[in-house]
DNA sequence: GCTTGTACTTGAAACGCATCAAAGGGGCCG
DNA sequence: CGGCCCCTTTGATGCGTTTCAAGTACAAGC
């Protein structure tokens, strides 16, 4: 079976190749009747107009290129759940590429969109973007997503430090005396997360702090070690509220106290700070802090049409988008997660927003998104 | 920025347009000192091949496109993790595009990955493929996943027949007198489970059975409608095991249940029958049917390569593949996610695995996949 | 010195389409 | 009847590659 090209298709509608063409690409300017015929023959024979021939004639191919480092993290998928909803609003398709935890992979993927003429690409990298200086010159807007750098260039990230005051600032609302933060702070986010925990109470002295380190990977099981670890104390030095930097802790630390005998909330209060819907428990709710994966999903298509349409782009452009904290059940969870949508039955504890310029350049403050 | 081409690289390395091309693709046909030359050229010009115009003069791509419903369902993440590995396996690249729920846009997806001279194309379909008659004379492999049809061409299925039929029997082997089937069997997986159960029960005439229809949507929310309901019968009424037929419905129920004071598992025992990740509650332990997902994903990607292996491939191919129950914890689940593997902590309550054939084309049964 | 062979390298011809200047056709006005 | 303008259609050109038949340079064998 041949392929049907498009002056197949001309020969058989009895009109020329261009008129073809322009069928697909300016039907406004065919008679009707062309226009119908046309179509019908392409119907007829089954054409199917080559996507390579296309773009390398045409340039632009009204398409976004969306790498992510998973795709089982519900973070990445609100982020493109996110890009996909704008990047339709505008009339772009997303196609999306899993690096599968690997920098290879993720370069691998990243010089496949830039060479496939995307109208522009995006990443949430695994590591420091500077790594990958190659990308700085190329001809194709380029976003990152959740990073922070330093370096000329756009991003969109969630501002972590504000999740870590938010938390804070709720363990405080609660009347916390005594508060265990639960992980490793490996990546620059969870860094951050930290050093907003601090901040937050460097104003309240006589509430205790603790932060133990749960291990390489900040596993569920990790999560549970630690929770076993708090359900073993003496009742006069257990914490009466631990904030796991993930969900994924958070969670393990809440199965270990119920495991234990501890009551939760009741003894001991557990939040997390992720925002990650595979860690919310059904019956356990679990108030987290969540970074909006989908506005940073949605601002980052924003940015490229912003460098699409704009002759000359600003260089850089580095924007913050704040967090809300929520309660959340499986079951809510999964509402929210099946409408992929940011929803609005969830209980708000607290909002909170923050914009921070590092450059001079342009920093914009979308605000909670509930 | 204009963009470097390769007759850039050529000119500036001092060599012919050719020798540049066959050093990306025939490193092996070049002198090691040209190769090395013309490496540096492009390192340094920072030339990266336009992927358009690769395809478009040479026809293959090395890579395949998948179009899934959502991204947010586990099984199709299962499925996409699966294809990925496995087509890496191969050395082939793996595009995802989401269709979110829409007929038209998976469509629009499929017609796309067709045009880009990808290797071959994967569909997890919403609907009957049968409404896509376009597609079956298409130059490209392409592979039906997750679903059921009887035209000529490819699909890989989980076996929901089996599923319903391990659920019956895990019922039955639990000592179960009196048990309830929730969800409304809208499409064929869900009308196949009820099949399997109903079949597995007609040798236990003494075991009463029920069907309760929970709605259109099948949410959690209606599982928690019917768990109420459930809750509030006389104990002599009440059933002893609950079948949801998708995880999330049987999430639902068991929320109501434990929040109406029915002790889960003790007075009544619950079952999903989905495999979905996303429903898996931390503190109340369910057990599910998993759909082998990521094995279908793998199959899929090998029916692929076999298409494009053989010069005269089969016109049919049928494969079913198994399932296993398991036990499963948010915990647990979290950790197989992460993992993005079927591992094997989980407690195998029973595997069963079943092959057939609906036409006379091959049927390959893989077996359970714990 | 001539032939044959080997190891690389060359450059022109497609690949299927979008574009755009130019041609064609029809209606209107003078 | 001629001139003009507008709407529609035409087809040659080029997009950046791969491929492959033809070419070059050099070494070995006689």
């Amino acid at each position: 079976m041949a392929k049907v090209k498009i002056s197949d298709v001309a020969r058989e509608a009895g009109v020329s190749l261009g008129t073809v063409s322009n069928a697909l690409n300016h039907p406004e300017k065919l008679r009707p009747e062309t226009l119908k015929l046309i179509n019908e023959t392409i119907n007829r024979l089954g054409y199917l107009p080559n996507q390579s021939a296309r773009q390398l004639a045409g340039g632009a191919t009204k398409s976004f290129g969306l790498v992510l480092p998973r795709l089982d993290h519900g973070f990445s998928l609100q982020i493109a759940s996110g890009a996909h909803n704008e990047a339709r609003k505008h009339g772009y398709d997303l196609l999306i590429a899993n690096a599968d935890n690997d920098d290879i992979l993720e370069d691998h993927y990243l010089r496949y969109f830039m060479g496939t003429q995307m109208s522009g690409v995006m990443v949430q990298p695994m590591a420091s973007p500077d790594w990958h200086p190659v990308m700085a010159k190329m001809p194709v807007p380029i976003v990152h997503l959740d990073i922070h750098c330093s370096e000329p260039g756009y991003y969109v990230a969630a501002d972590n430090e504000a999740q870590g005051r938010i938390i804070a600032e709720l363990a405080i609302a609660r009347g916390a005396h005594h508060i265990v933060v639960v992980g490793r702070a490996a990546f620059m986010q969870l860094t951050l997360r930290v050093l907003g925990i601090h901040k937050a109470l460097a104003l309240h002295p006589d509430i205790k702090i603790e932060v133990i380190d749960a291990g390489e990977w900040n596993t569920a099981a990790d999560g549970y070690g630690i929770g076993a670890q708090i359900a073993a104390r003496p009742a006069d030095e257990r914490p009466d509220f631990v904030v796991g930097l993930t969900d994924v802790l958070a969670s393990g630390v809440i199965s270990a106290l119920v495991d234990k005998g501890i009551a939760v909330p009741g003894q001991v209060r557990v939040a997390g700070c992720d925002g990650n819907p595979l860690a919310w428990s059904g019956s356990v709710p679990l108030t987290t802090v969540a970074p909006p994966g989908y506005e940073i999903g949605r601002k980052g298509v924003q940015l490229l049409m912003e460098q699409i349409e704009n002759k000359a782009p600003a260089k850089t452009k580095h924007v913050h988008i704040g967090s809300a904290a929520r309660t959340v059940t499986a079951v809510t969870a999964i509402e929210d997660i099946n409408r992929q949508e940011l929803v609005r039955p969830f209980l708000l504890e607290r909002a909170s927003t923050q914009a921070s310029s590092q450059t001079d350049a342009t920093a914009i403050n979308l605000g909670a998104y509930l």
